[in-house]
DNA sequence: CTTCGTTATGGAGTCGTTTACATATGTTCA
DNA sequence: TGAACATATGTAAACGACTCCATAACGAAG
């Protein structure tokens, strides 16, 4: 492909010239400006990407990691930073960690090598990688250390906020089904969601998932599933779990919402969907991603920003699966 | 941040020993390698790979160009692909289309500039932006000239698995909502369905959605749904129309499938959670992002391979919504 | 007529790698 | 003993960009 030194050579100027036509830095004539642009068009000249970020040490590239591209919710989060990104000249370097630390930790190597301008890490698995990295990192659902940004949703409150609704359309006896306690994101729902309860007095019954979003989750919890007793209320850690607990007790001949209620969280797509659909506690996904790249992007441009946690608010959308 | 030469320095060797060291590449003694990994882990040192790739004219890293990384279909795309290339070495750069030809053209060019290895391109609304373009692509569902190789399930087929199946389930009556226009994948589900109703002299009622996925496809697409008139079954674009098309239904009063059988196509996650749960046809997600990174990987190796379409084999997935 | 600012251009050094080549030592084998 | 080879290392020239600096022409201002 051919370089700059080509395009100066056939166009014959000198290289710096193409180079502050490119750039639109410093005077360039009119007349050699077409001629330029007629050879760059000729040769097909795309200016090489890499050699400029190598001199000018911004490589115009953040790093995304979340567990899996594939998860409902942080593919939105990606479609979200990627919007923004795109809109502030910035490209995507996208990561799947599998929520496995070691492959979180090669790409947090690989990003480094590649001199990414920041980072985005979704549930970080990793957190002692990110001691001695200096390039700009947000934290997305996930306490790294006190020099590193964390944002996420209220999930504490959305917590509180599931349980209180469940009380006031009548739940006395209520089971909460939590996410698997390495994510503190679900151990925060389930955190609120007990304090809650305890505030009432009431005792919960708690089933544990294994796995978080996954295809296959029906067949896979089935087991923590017949665990499922006398109940009027279920609080479930996110909504694609959720589905699959209304999919199980519906196969059981359980009215829903008559004999039992249920709750997700998220308010992803599907829960609109259902049948009945699904009352959830609304992560603000675009306020969230939009958050977050934007904080990255004022570190990488040396605003000095408070190192702080930013939580964003989290709500009831009432649907079918509650009473009134 | 550290360079090589910061390393020979310190380490009291030339700037080729450590490169030698670093790749593996030609003799560095015992002892030199020992002193060498000491500096690279106290000067916390990761080598440039922008450098490096201008070097070596490999970047390994591989442009995926989606519509949007927030639908399922393509991000489970996407999640197959990372796996795979991750696995290859070579890493992702992540651009959404929006099935905007102009974000298209744009991000081609930033991937010519980044000099990726390969593009993996689905749905492009931008063929003739690839007409001189000498970096291997392969085009996901979608054609964009007798140079570049096509990929993409048999949805002419699908659609007549689809057609035979509500047939073979009794429906005389069927309506087929079709995804909009401009997609060639829907195009042949909808071409293959047709075909095989004409084979037994039966008309299709046609509507057409004007949205692929959308989180609020149910609003958007109501004034399309109301024209659905007498019928006893329905074939969908795809799941999560169909399920907006079931929510659509119930919500009348219809019952499904008694009253009017559903089918839709892609084999999504949603299909299992939806209630009744659908009949679709199954799109080989894990194949097809399979095949498609290996036969980009191929071309970037310059293996010879044929310039053809490669259709992956469409299957029924009986669920609940049709009749045995 | 000199000085100054504006316009316009190009050469050379730099960014951080890799590699071709030169060099040097030690071992093996005829 | 000396040729051949394996081991080990360093220098310098690429790769493709950007930018500092030098150079030069030109008109305006003093």
């Amino acid at each position: 492909m051919a370089n700059i030194r080509d395009i100066a050579k056939e166009a014959g100027v000198g290289i710096a010239t193409v180079s502050r036509y490119l750039n639109d830095t410093g005077y360039v004539s009119d007349e050699v400006k077409v001629k330029i642009q007629k050879v760059i068009e000729e040769l097909n000249y795309k200016p090489n990407a890499l050699a400029r970020a190598i001199f000018t040490k911004n490589s115009k590239t953040i790093g995304l990691m979340v567990p899996n591209i594939s998860n409902p919710f942080f593919n939105q989060m990606a479609s979200v930073i990627e919007e923004y990104a795109n809109e502030m000249g910035y490209n995507i370097f996208l990561c799947n960690t599998d929520d496995n630390p070691e492959k979180e930790s090669k790409y947090l190597d690989v990003l480094q090598s590649h001199r990414v301008a920041g980072i985005i890490v979704a549930r970080s698995k990793c957190k002692e990688a990110y001691s001695n990295i200096d390039i700009p990192v947000i934290s997305f659902e996930s306490h790294i250390s006190d020099k590193i940004i964390t944002v996420s949703s209220d999930n504490y409150n959305g917590g509180k906020i599931a349980f209180d609704h469940l009380y006031q359309c009548g739940c006395r006896k209520m089971i909460h089904i939590k996410g698997p306690t390495c994510f503190e994101a679900t151990e925060d729902r389930s955190r609120g969601f007990l304090d809650a309860a305890k505030d009432k007095n009431l005792k919960i019954d708690l089933i544990e998932f294994e796995t978080d979003f996954q295809v296959k989750m029906l067949e896979e919890n089935i087991e923590s599933l017949n665990k499922i007793g006398e109940c009027d209320g279920i609080f479930v850690f996110n909504d694609i779990a959720a589905a699959t607990v209304i999919k199980f007790l519906r196969k059981k001949g359980v009215r829903i919402p008559e004999e039992v209620q249920i709750m997700g969280f998220d308010n992803s797509f599907i829960c609109e969907l259902l049948h009945p659909s699904l009352t959830t506690i609304n992560q603000p996904i675009q306020a969230l991603g939009k958050y977050t790249i934007e904080l990255l992007i004022k570190l990488i441009n040396d605003e000095d920003i408070e190192i702080e946690d930013y939580l964003m608010e989290t709500k009831l959308i009432k649907r079918e699966t509650t009473l009134s």
